[in-house]
DNA sequence: ACAGAAGGTATTATATATCATACCTAAAAT
DNA sequence: ATTTTAGGTATGATATATAATACCTTCTGT
């Protein structure tokens, strides 16, 4: 798996989960915190982000953060 | 979970699996060609490191990711 | 036609992860 | 006793994630 796969894998987990509870990107950012100009290329797998970052939005999303490995 | 808890379980489960294989720090980090000085802080917990350096690590210890979030 | 919502991009500043290296201690091996 | 190995810390430099903000496009609702 390249570092590119890897994070396309993650942000489109995020993006597909997300979408099942019907939240929009505004709505997660703001309930995790995090900047709507963070999390959308999260999303996108553009950007390498940490385990926090994934526990923050894993929280918002109201699931474990391992979900997003899967 | 607390942040602290978070990245402690994560760096808690490297250790864990790493010892499981009977592998070193120093034999770790040379096989995901990261540093010591990295490796040892995420191991304690004290620093909220990155989706590619947790696939490089898991990756040395021949396992998935996400078994670092159970 | 217009207003608002939603996704997305661009930029600058700041915080921090990582690298590279040197050094230390304790324990084990010889 | 000395050397080696393993774990660990400290520091300065560099790369990059994140914050904060502004702006854009498309689509939907009115």
């Amino acid at each position: 798996m390249t570092d590119k796969d890897f994070l396309k894998k993650i942000g489109g987990n995020i993006t597909r989960i997300r979408k099942q509870r019907g939240y929009t990107i505004n709505f997660v950012a703001q309930k995790c915190e995090i900047e709507k100009s963070n999390l959308i290329p999260i999303e996108k797998g553009r950007i390498n982000t940490t385990c926090l970052t994934l526990l923050k939005i894993a929280t918002a999303l109201e699931i474990d953060a391992q979900e997003f490995f899967k």
